[in-house]
DNA sequence: TTCCAGGCGTATC
DNA sequence: GATACGCATGGA
């Protein structure tokens, strides 16, 4: 990773990152792509535009930010303190997961909010990544922002009918409520075992096995958590009938990532 | 019209 | 513990 300050923009040189694979590859939902490969988004209450520079070079522009803003925001959001070229070397071990590494090589697990990617995951269950982005833009376009628990705690599955989340609205309300009753917190979730972690997610309705493995994936930068859906599902059935390469240990999550954007790839639906 | 989407709760055995 | 089924919504 190397950087430079030009005016109000940081140009960043930072290969093994793509920002369609890793922005709008089904890991968060708020990135919009203007047409021309440029995303706009937000992580907490800070906005940012990028833009690929020169991909021959893996240069890239954050547009209107600042040194410290770049350090101390968008340095960890951008999970820029790893090194995914030796995370291939490792992966790429084996051969499907050489191939998946290669297809999808830009893929970084970003560090997001907890809160947001949970609510998110759960707004996820058996949807589709357009009407997820669409509930949460309501949701986001009523409150002004990507409301905290705090914010919604006084809402009922009816109050959130605008948002057309189906039965998923009291999903997130009880979520909510076991936030702010305090009988969850984030904090204690972040430092349990991945194990205890797991438990207390689950304990929330509407949060089961993948959910919850998302939630703790890419909202506390579980990298051992393995997400299965219908897509890894075929992945698994396809290619690892005895269960994950050795190679994987520790880092399942990013495994999953590369193999997600693979298997849908090899489908002919990304 | 029917099927499906980054699943899960519930009933039933 | 496994398996079947319903669930809100909307695009294909």
């Amino acid at each position: 990773m190397e950087y430079r300050v030009k005016g109000k923009d940081i140009i960043l040189r930072q290969p093994d990152f793509e920002l369609s694979q890793t922005l709008d590859c089904g890991q968060a939902f708020r990135w919009a792509d203007d047409g021309s490969g440029t995303f706009s988004g937000t992580f907490l209450n800070s906005p940012l535009t990028i833009s690929p520079l020169d991909k021959g070079d893996n240069t890239f522009i954050l547009h209107n930010t600042t040194e410290d803003e770049f350090l101390n925001i968008w340095y960890d959001y951008f999970d820029l303190s790893t090194d995914y070229g030796e995370i291939k070397r490792i992966l790429s071990e084996d051969e499907t997961l050489s191939k998946a590494c290669a297809f999808a090589g830009g893929i970084r697990i970003l560090r997001q909010d907890s809160w947001e990617a949970l609510s998110s995951f759960i707004i996820s269950q058996n949807n589709n990544i357009p009407r997820i982005k669409g509930i949460i833009g309501r949701l986001t376009e009523h409150y002004g922002k990507y409301p905290s628990f705090a914010d919604m705690a006084d809402e009922t599955p009816e109050s959130l009918a605008f948002l057309r989340a189906g039965f998923r609205a009291k999903y997130l309300v009880d979520a909510v409520d076991k936030f702010n009753s305090g009988t969850l917190t984030i904090d204690k979730i972040k430092s349990a075992s991945v194990t205890d972690a797991g438990k207390m997610l689950m304990s929330i309705k509407g949060v089961g096995p993948k959910v919850c493995s998302c939630a703790l994936l890419f909202g506390f930068y579980r990298l051992e958590a393995f997400p299965v859906d219908v897509w890894v599902r075929r992945v698994l059935d396809t290619y690892y009938p005895n269960g994950l390469p050795d190679c994987t240990k520790g880092i399942e999550g990013i495994a999953q990532q590369y193999l997600f954007h693979y298997i849908r790839n090899e489908y002919g639906k990304v």
